[in-house]
DNA sequence: TGGTATATGTTGCTATTGTCAACATTTATC
DNA sequence: GATAAATGTTGACAATAGCAACATATACCA
């Protein structure tokens, strides 16, 4: 969305210059974002920017909350089936997370990409990221209180389920799972998932 | 390691600038890291890092081939033991990778921070981070053979473990697991582990 | 309607960085 | 002991983040 030539108001700056960085990290990488290259693109003087975003960083950390907003609402769309025993919700909570990682790089990569190591600096993208994490760890407690998931500390049986799925999510963006396709990570994250609660279902005594 | 402040030369100058990186990864983060910043506090002039790395990207290169290296011998040192069922095996080789993180963050920071996605790039870099999947791959492979591994892509059953190793230590490292401590993130990679060999195992039918 | 405050954009500046080229000094080699 | 190679320095340039001062459009209010 380029600034129509003559007027002297973009119009959208804001959203633009967030679909242009989202745009940029998509396809580049993040360590290369510009300001002033986001403004040359779109237009704009290069300290336009800054009329929306106080810094570099403060771009980073509203993207960063979208995508934890996104994420909440593509793992809530999983609960609202109603239809799943615990275990089954787990196991598509993880699947559904991954696909939300693959199909929103630019989201994930900069949710996670050690840019904003420090998030007790910005208390509402701490406060978006634990929400959604909060999903996960609802449904263990769910899972446990039936009986079916095994007992334990639900927040490190939370993490255990959101290292993995992290795991998938960061080895596939960064291009360390050698010559996997999307369909392969789809493979992928099912037999994780499935794995992952054989680990977590109560064991039977044999 | 500043040099001594009346001989022209430095005496090891690639090695302190290592070093000196390592640290400042350590300390700091990766995405602050200058070359310049380097220099400075090593007391040599601003280019004197060129005479030892191409550019900045070299020297992260460097570093997260020399991670690798060790990441490798640490998961070796596992194996060393001969002592261990796969399964054990399989399990020690996580944690130990988590420990490898854990006391090797600017290591592991480098190795995966997606400054080098390219590892296509650098074919030793590609070559390192191979050899140390392979003992994963390796040791599956013997419980697959021995039959208390499930069958299936060895590879792929390789990436779930690594996904999930890779997860906790991502996370670890970005301090995304809240206030978690040296002894947490020790509890939770035995716990990860052992729900992970779970879903590995083969099946007694019931 | 007109006038002023506010939001939004621009221009120009400084400091920092990566990196190149040219030059200096030391060390190695024959 | 002379010359080549390795290592370090100085000085440049371009790009970037971000500040300050200024310009223009828009909102709002009497």
């Amino acid at each position: 969305m380029i600034k129509a030539k003559d007027s002297y108001h973009h119009g959208d700056l804001r959203h633009a210059i967030i679909e242009e960085a989202k745009i940029w990290i998509e396809t580049k990488d993040i360590s290369s974002l510009s300001l002033r290259g986001i403004a040359r693109r779109l237009g704009v003087s290069h300290n336009a920017p800054y009329r929306h975003f106080t810094d570099k960083e403060s771009l980073l950390v509203t993207i960063a909350e979208m995508g934890f907003e996104k994420l909440k609402q593509w793992l809530q769309q999983v609960l609202a089936k109603n239809t799943l025993t615990p275990e089954e919700e787990i196991k598509a909570l993880g699947v559904k997370y991954i696909e939300y990682a693959v199909s929103n790089p630019a989201y994930y990569r900069v949710m996670y990409s050690a840019y904003l190591s420090d998030y007790q600096k910005y208390p509402s993208l701490d406060k978006a990221a634990e929400e959604s994490f909060t999903i996960l760890i609802e449904t263990i407690a769910q899972g446990q209180k039936a009986g079916v998931i095994r007992a334990g500390d639900t927040r490190e049986l939370g993490y255990v389920c959101w290292s993995l799925v992290h795991g998938v999510s960061m080895l596939y963006l960064e291009r360390q799972l050698r010559s996997s396709t999307i369909e392969s990570v789809e493979k992928l994250a099912k037999l994780a998932t499935a794995m992952m609660i054989e680990g977590l279902e109560v064991k039977q005594e044999s």
